[in-house]
DNA sequence: CATTCCCGTGCACACGTTTGTCAAGAAACT
DNA sequence: AGTTTCTTGACAAACGTGTGCACGGGAATG
């Protein structure tokens, strides 16, 4: 009989209200300042503060300091029907591409007064739409969603709610929101070309889940840049995993490898399936870079601290997320945005994850395109 | 000239009052089901519906859903002081102990319909005590703060608003409030037997700040533990970061290894450090495990990746997230908590980042307690 | 001195909900 | 039939703040 001890005497009728008596409203304030309750709101309030007299203003915050007056926000979002509150929706924190993206979502709220509340779907389009649902009633002034599928239908539920949201890392492709992506065809012909440049021929692509855009315009790239190749020999192969995760990576990385034993290097969807393709190469006793050469995209932290050093494609994903928060802020501020569909550049960092290959002279002829300046930057370790 | 361009037709008259306009109320959902909206506010609430006949139950939620109505939270909020919100303050989301926690805080606030706000302090007490500040006024109904130093006076002000607060990870050893943490002395002791049964006697630790808990602990385990072993010749040497970043193990590791150049094993104070250690290391060109062993501490993502794969003490930290969840949400609800001083069990990883040193047989005496059950775990890479 | 104007302050309503109270009606009992 | 009990729904008062409007007084002007 788990029986409460100390809370039987607070009375049956509404503990919380009595409970919380101690907070100061403007009405203390008031009080203490001997004036009326509406000028302290205005002298507490930078925007209406001028119409108040200086000694006024001094007296009221006075007094509110005194008295340890904070404003309820529940009252003002109330009232003005701005709750100076962002959702954030990401399928998994514990996934290292997230936390650099809210971080600086959260710093560039914080920064205009805002607080920026979480949620995570775990790419159940469920859990989405239930997030959304409680987010929108909870009065959030905006949402940065991380999960949109490609047409998502929770799209249609936010705009037909009026709130503003912006897509960023996945861009679902909709004309009605505006999205903050990388540009991921791109990174995935870097990493071909790359690979191609050292020579390699048969490249594999280890992909994730087709419905979203990552995996999808990741597994298009991959295949636009095989196709440039082609006259050069290069055969594009791909398995895919059924989600973003190392041990996805590691499944596919089997499939690929009894089915196509002969190729000499995989551009992984991300670096959680890289470091499932790797994982899958150590258990088999295959050597990487020796037998086949990896390359990931994200540039995760520590990525250039696993064995090998990983090769992979930097995302900018602070920048996403400080990107999708300026537009935003522009959004809520009513302000027209000039850009309402960014994608930034990758850039690939290699790394010791591929090796170079020797090649007939005949066969290294023709043309790879130069890596555009600083498209591609060189990391090897020193040891 | 950056004008707006369509924001201006919109009366200067509070834009965001007619903006949200479409939003349907209670009253809307009355005025559809023909009945008052005290009626409608008790046919939509679980806990009144018992006094509503169900017809009338059906008839309410039929029209609340037929017309999209989705309760305001603020203003239930304001009636009833309670907002279904919950803080969590962490020093970096982008530090990798810390996601996995705020996860799991989520996920048990959502299981009971609350939303989680989240903030960042980067360590400035002045950001923690803005963050208490603003989240209070926000009137999150509890807190969990990862970021209190010993004795922090930030506790002042959660207590002073009356306002739950659990601490995890850090803990501040304050009377007043409950705390989860995993036993960080303890942690040290089993790396330091470990690395002693490994035949090690010069260790050394590359310990974190000591004003929190965490590295205060951590380096007082090491220093017992190190005491316990000097009858067989341990000498414990220390030095410090001033954060728990892989820059600041770099720095740390180099002061450490000039003035004391004969170590042969260290124990980071967390896996950051380590990491750091381990690069400076590298650019050594001083082998780890060959000419110094390593252990780390938190066993972050990727631990068991790097090169070599790093031995480390594992820390619960979903669990921790999930042991604050419990306890704050316990307060809330007024339920007496019984036990507010949580502390985990430690585990070692023994990994492949230390190695065994042959030692005369007359060194290889004495009382090395046997690891209790559990407490280490044998992770050797296969290859 | 009378009039106009402006600045600072007070008043009262609204934001959307929850909930104690109460009246009206039905059912049950004396 | 009259009285009590119970059910059901309506009423209105908050919760704490923002803001349009009105009012009063002092300064400026004719």
């Amino acid at each position: 009989m788990a029986m409460p001890k100390k809370t039987k005497n607070t009375k049956k009728t509404s503990p919380a209200l009595q409970e919380r008596s101690s907070r100061k409203t403007i009405i203390d304030v008031a009080k203490c300042a001997g004036v009326h309750w509406s000028t302290v709101s205005r002298g507490l309030n930078p925007e209406k503060r001028h119409l108040i007299s200086p000694e006024m203003i001094e007296r009221v915050e006075a007094c509110a300091k005194k008295l340890g007056y904070r404003a309820n926000a529940m009252a003002s979002a109330l009232r003005t029907q701005r709750s100076r509150t962002v959702g954030v929706i990401v399928s998994n924190l514990g996934d290292p591409v997230h936390p650099p993206i809210v971080r600086a979502i959260e710093d560039r709220f914080a920064e205009i007064g805002y607080v920026t509340i979480v949620g995570n779907t775990d790419n159940h389009p469920l859990r989405q739409a239930a997030l959304i649902d409680r987010f929108i009633q909870q009065g959030v002034e905006g949402l940065i969603v991380a999960t949109f599928e490609r047409n998502d239908p929770g799209i249609a539920a936010c705009v037909e709610a009026n709130i503003p949201v912006v897509a960023v890392f996945r861009d679902p492709e909709s004309e009605f929101i505006p999205s903050v992506r990388v540009d991921d065809a791109k990174a995935m012909e870097l990493a071909v070309h790359h690979l191609a440049e050292c020579g390699h021929r048969q490249i594999a692509h280890v992909g994730g889940p087709q419905n979203v855009s990552t995996g999808y315009h990741r597994y298009r790239g991959f295949r636009r840049a095989c196709k440039v190749l082609a006259q050069d020999g290069v055969a594009p192969t791909a398995v895919f995993g059924e989600a973003f995760t190392v041990e996805e990576g590691e499944f596919a990385c089997e499939r690929l490898l009894t089915e196509n034993p002969n190729i000499t290097a995989i551009v992984a969807g991300n670096d959680m399936l890289a470091v499932g393709c790797l994982r899958h190469l150590r258990n088999k006793g295959i050597s990487c870079p020796g037998n086949i050469s990896l390359v990931g995209m994200n540039d995760m932290l520590f990525m250039d601290a696993i064995a090998p050093a990983l090769t992979t494609i930097s995302t900018p994903t602070a920048e996403l997320g400080t990107q999708a928060s300026h537009i935003l802020i522009a959004m809520i501020k009513g302000t027209p945005v000039q850009n309402d569909r960014i994608v930034l550049k990758p850039v690939l960092l290699a790394r010791d994850s591929v090796a170079t290959i020797k090649l007939p002279t005949k066969a290294r002829s023709s043309g790879f395109p130069d890596a555009a300046k600083g498209e591609v930057r060189i990391q090897r370790r020193q040891s």
